[in-house]
DNA sequence: GACTGTGAAGCCATTCACAGCT
DNA sequence: AGCTGTGAATGGCTTCACAGTC
């Protein structure tokens, strides 16, 4: 076992071979091998077993590894053996999306607060949840211990939102969009932006046909 | 100028630099150096400059680049110098927020088609789209010549979606969630997955406390 | 025989450092 | 003098190949 500079895909991987070892353990099935987990998920073996082996060795040579134990310690490698709960900012249409995303829930992600500037949208319920104003953020984050904020407001207010979640304590930030965030340093930023996903795609298609003129 | 074989991250942060210079060029800037892009996007002047070498010369030695010409020159990299018809499967909260997402509409991508196989959501209006049964999608593939799909429905109806698209002549699909297609080589899939990147954010905020204990 | 764990090799992306223009 | 373009060096991730174990 070592540690040390573990590669953000990594933890990516760590997360897909979770889920994909979950649909395994739902079908009653005990051992799985390396192989069969990169089957799964996309990946070769080799890179399984390098993925796991940065943090200890979780399997029995000629056997596998045992489905039940290796989802428990993956999750414990993802801090996943606890509840989060998260703060949400923007009730747009993104924001009442994500407020109902199963997937979040499913993994333990619970949404406990949702937060708006916008005076129209203050007050509404978004399933159970009633949209309040960021003042009351710090409270909220206080309150729940939180320590994960999601940013899901137009772009030209997500530096402001950012820098009231700093402030309101928040540690660890998700963001849509590409914006780069001037924040402190030990606050974990990643962000998602469909735009470039997109933008991957067309690149692929218009470059293919580049291929064949050439 | 060289050909073959670009990083996909490079093609990611084309995007990201492209809409950077958008912003200037709004302001009026009309010349910018790779260490002003750098630092307006977050990666190193080198960094800046390889990308851009991959598609050519660019730039003025003494000087920078002209705004306006670097941001055709990556959008012609991209693609991006038509409009790109997309539809969309999946009239949930999520295919909702997508519709009405400026960032797509901003670069270029219109939604010509909503569909969805729950009988209670066919003919509702998204927008000021038609919710249409998976039925219809060849049809609107053929008419837009529509290259691109995006999936949002849930995880287990993922794969057959993919393949209706397959089959109604979609080139390239974006979709969320962990799930890993399998459709024919040709067809460009990548996918958006948020649990991953809160994963990434509590491995993160876990993993620092593991530290703190060693 | 089957499969894990891992050092070594290979490969790919980023950074360095400087020659080449303006 | 300033900044680009790029070969060379570096660094990091992935694959290979095999020793170790059941």
């Amino acid at each position: 076992m070592k540690a040390l500079r573990i590669p953000e895909a990594t933890i990516s991987r760590l997360s897909h071979y979770s889920r994909f070892l979950e649909r395994l353990e739902k079908r009653g099935i005990i051992t799985v091998s390396s192989g069969e987990i990169a089957k799964g998920v996309g990946v070769s073996p080799a890179q399984v077993r390098k993925d796991l082996a940065y943090f200890g060795e979780f399997g029995t040579r000629g056997v596998g590894y045992n489905v039940k134990d290796l989802i428990h310690y993956i999750m414990k490698i993802l801090g996943l053996t606890q509840n989060w709960p998260v703060i949400l900012v923007g009730a747009g249409n993104l924001g009442t999306a994500l407020c109902t995303y199963r997937g979040f829930t499913d993994r333990g992600f619970n949404i406990v607060g949702v937060f708006d500037n916008d005076l129209t949208k203050i007050g509404k319920r978004i399933v159970e949840l009633e949209v309040y104003p960021l003042e009351r953020m710090a409270e909220v984050v206080a309150e729940h211990n939180v320590k994960i904020g999601i940013i899901a407001v137009p772009i030209s207010a997500v530096p402001d939102i950012a820098k009231v979640m700093v402030d309101a304590g928040i540690h660890a930030i998700l963001t849509f969009g590409p914006v780069v965030l001037d924040v402190p340093e030990r606050v974990i930023v990643r962000n998602v932006d469909l735009t470039v996903k997109l933008e991957i795609l067309t690149f692929n298609l218009n470059f293919r046909d580049l291929h064949s003129i050439l």
